[in-house]
DNA sequence: TTTATTTATGTATTTAACTACGTAGTTTTG
DNA sequence: CAAAACTACGTAGTTAAATACATAAATAAA
């Protein structure tokens, strides 16, 4: 019936994209609901530096699986909201160490509850006949190992 | 191990955008590899205006699922690839009907074993223990049922 | 038949990520 | 130790979608 399911590709990423949008505005709906301010987005950050203490632009970059740019606008953000400060390494000049204020610690035991809701509504929505976590896994796992536009060259030139 | 599973959301969403992306470019690459100058973005497009030949804007933007500003942008491409024309309705002055050129339509004839190529790569890809499409679909539907939000509203007046 | 509502299209702006590039410290190597 | 390479950070620009808003044509209603 669907039109874009002939080749599956803009089916699946597009629909991906708007589940994650949702889940995304829904989560930031909840955080209201509980009166506290926070967007879905700051939460790889302030999670990493909650757990870490102190660390540079780079390293939360890779704890949080993002690019450091994409983490600098990230921190830009979170220092405006008086939740994170930074300061320079005096051992490395470069580098910008970046810590959680009290503010932000305060915020994280405010939170902690909420997460713990947010993490079963998420089950209950994902967790079906097919598990959405997984299936995104499993698929993440075929990719590493032979990724789709290998498969596809394969695939054709079989079919010659 | 991940930090990100703290509360979910963003493990998934972002993941999930990045799955789509290289779905996407991968995609780009193999009707690169085919000697096809397409996008993977135009195939919704495209195939609607193939089996339905003649239609306005917003319907396009209807069929494909996207909102109309994002398919207007879409047909702005696919206008400049000279792969569509439209003409102004003469019936309703407002629309603006558009239709595959003969290139267009001769470009499909190219694609068509090229979508059958990605079609099997996708499903090598996707079809595992847990299918990542009716993992999605199983989602979605829960999501229509009740949304996230409401379920972590009603899970945060159960806990109370 | 004016007026109000709806529909179709288009523009401008926003968002959340990315890549590409530049600069300035740090480390390694010849 | 000077040159080369690498690392950390930052900015600019891009992308693919969305919203919000504006305008104009068509239809309905008073």
């Amino acid at each position: 019936m669907n039109i874009i399911d002939e080749s599956g590709i803009l089916a699946i990423s597009t629909r991906l994209q708007r589940l994650s949008e949702q889940l995304r505005k829904d989560g930031a709906l909840v955080y209201k609901s509980y009166g506290i301010d926070f967007e879905p987005k700051w939460f790889p950050v302030i999670y990493t530096l909650h757990y870490r203490d102190t660390l540079s632009v780079v390293e939360i970059a890779n704890e949080i699986g993002y690019t450091h740019p994409s983490t600098i606008s990230l921190l830009k953000e979170l220092e405006k909201q008086k939740l994170i400060r930074s300061k320079k390494d005096k051992i490395d000049e470069r580098k910008r160490l970046i810590q959680l204020t009290a503010k932000g610690q305060e915020l994280i035991t405010q939170m902690k509850p909420v997460w713990e809701v947010m993490k079963s509504a998420l089950t209950e929505i994902t967790d079906n006949q097919n598990n959405l976590l997984k299936a995104i896994e499993e698929a993440e796992n075929k990719i590493m190992h032979q990724s789709f536009l290998q498969r596809a060259l394969q695939l054709q030139s079989e079919g010659e």
